[in-house]
RNA sequence: GGCCCGUUCGUCUAUCGGUUAGGACGUCAGGUUUUCAACCUGAAAAGAGGGGUUCGACUCCCCUACGGGCUGCCA
């Protein structure tokens, strides 16, 4: 019988889902979802100073963006806190952990010291045992009693067997002088109260496994599987921060990148499964194992997102991509698209979907499907005609009117053209006929302008289609 | 300083002792194309360095270098 796996995702409200939490929450969404677990949600907002109702909010979006979706209430850790105490009360209680009287003066002092003496700067309290009639009437921190000889393994799933001294532990607060939790308390609290067996988290975590290891033994709780992922890297090999360009999740968004594409680039990002590049997300659940996951840091590239992406646009359903896109317009702030529009652009969307890596250049693509009849040539819509004149254009609009994009249209123009068969019209026609038999070539209604700005094709489109 | 983790083409990666070290993105060169894009063909491009272990190491062990992380009454 095996228990059902259970993981979360626990962001800190920043402001934003920074790109590599996401890639995070999508692991640990993956781990659960292709197992018919749980996957939870847990804002870690004890830090009363930071936090904002708005950065919660924005994490919510960013993770609702991608389509990641949690079981049950998304949970507040600082509402928490009182079982948080509790814990620790107990551990007071059962001798496993102290009063600390030490002013944050005394500790710096010791710090000091220790370093220029060159000795451990872990502090070591002269209150570990010291006898309750001693204690002072005074604030105190509560500190759990570290074990000080022998050694802690930590079983990690990516990163195998990690072994810590146990004398690189010091007797961490679990209480801090005014009472409240800290996070360290907190975190394995709250993962033990919701059921949590398996914790992917950033790399940075792993020294401090070792010191949540202590309150899991202290407690006499089951540690969960610890899978403690690389963190992701700007293009210099550093840690990812503003310089390397976008880092919130929203930032992809307001580019207009597919979910998709977002989430197989974003697996495929530290995680492989043989020599596969492109997958869906069925197949990402299926295949998504912790012993999957590289241990060395990888670096975000754009270009290969952007190439995902595309592969992603061009094998998604036309009335799929075009209510996607339609939310993208809503999330970006742009004007919604009529009915007829977005009509026109389902219909045109064989031609079109193939050749963008994200939505603007999509629908830069669709402009004169999107254009408003009658069409005002103006700078935005004539500024991918850089060598078709103006007069051109111009000349069209009318014909523009009412043109359908949809295949037989396409297929009944190149008729036309094959049936005129001037020299010049037949190789122009080329890359439309080779999309209509199916091959490589997709033709834009820029190809289609071109083709129309013949006078003697233009009658014969005229003719077929209009 | 102490401790922990990492290091295969520019990038993401495959390899789980025996391969001409494979794929993808990007790049470059051709082709197709009256723009761009897309597409087709091809090319350049990698095991950080040094010691071991082994008949045989990218794979296992040690050292060094470099990078990252932790070492708070932050999370």
């Amino acid at each position: 019988m095996t228990t059902p796996v259970v993981t979360r995702f626990a962001p800190s409200p920043t402001g934003y889902l920074h790109i590599g939490g996401a890639r995070t929450a999508l692991f640990s969404w993956l781990y659960a979802r292709g197992r018919g677990g749980k996957f939870l949600l847990r804002i870690e907002d004890t830090d009363r100073q930071r936090h904002t109702p708005a950065a919660t909010e924005a994490i919510l979006q960013g993770m609702a963006w991608l389509g990641l979706d949690h079981d049950g209430d998304v949970v507040s850790q600082f509402e928490n806190a009182p079982r948080h105490a509790e814990v620790a009360l107990q551990l007071l209680a059962e001798g496993k952990a102290y009063k600390c009287f030490a002013s944050q003066e005394e500790i710096a002092a010791f710090r000091d010291q220790a370093k220029a003496e060159g000795r451990s700067i872990l502090y070591q309290s002269p209150w570990r045992d010291a006898a309750p009639e001693t204690h002072p009437d005074a604030p105190y921190v509560v500190r759990i009693k570290a074990p000080q000889t022998g050694e802690t393994v930590i079983r990690d799933a990516v990163q195998g067997d990690v072994v810590i001294g146990n004398d690189q532990l010091d007797d961490m607060v679990l209480l801090r002088s005014d009472g409240s939790p800290v996070y360290m308390l907190a975190v394995v609290v709250d993962d033990h109260d919701m059921g949590v067996t398996h914790v992917i988290r950033g790399d940075d975590h792993l020294n401090n496994a070792a010191r949540q290891m202590m309150i899991y033994t202290a407690m006499g709780w089951d540690v969960p599987v610890w899978a403690h992922i690389p963190l992701i890297h700007g293009a210099d090999g550093k840690k990812l921060s503003k310089r390397h360009g976008a880092l919130g999740a929203q930032e992809y968004q307001a580019m207009g990148f597919p979910t998709a594409g977002m989430r197989n680039y974003l697996a495929r990002l530290g995680w492989s499964h043989g020599d596969d590049e492109f997958f869906t997300d069925a197949q990402a659940q299926d295949w998504f194992d912790l012993d999957g996951i590289r241990k060395s840091p990888a670096q975000f590239d754009l270009k290969k997102l952007e190439n995902i992406c595309g592969q992603h646009i061009a094998a998604a359903d036309d009335a799929a991509l075009r209510h996607e896109i339609e939310a993208y317009l809503t999330a970006a702030g742009l004007p919604a698209l009529t009915i007829a529009q977005a009509d026109g652009l389902e219909r045109a969307m064989y031609c079109l979907k193939e050749r963008a890596k994200k939505f603007p250049d999509l629908l830069e693509k669709a402009e004169f499907i999107l254009a408003e009849r009658p069409i005002q040539p103006d700078e935005k819509a004539i500024k991918h005609l850089d060598n078709v004149s103006r007069g051109m254009l111009t000349e069209l609009t009318p014909q523009l009117q009412n043109v359908t994009w949809d295949r037989e249209t396409l297929e009944e123009a190149l008729n036309g053209f094959a049936a005129a068969h001037d020299t010049k019209f037949g190789k122009l026609a080329g890359p439309l006929r080779a999309a209509l038999a199916g091959r490589a070539a997709t033709p834009s209604v820029f190809d289609m302008m071109l083709v129309l700005g013949r006078d003697e094709s233009l009658a014969r489109l005229n003719d077929a289609a209009i």
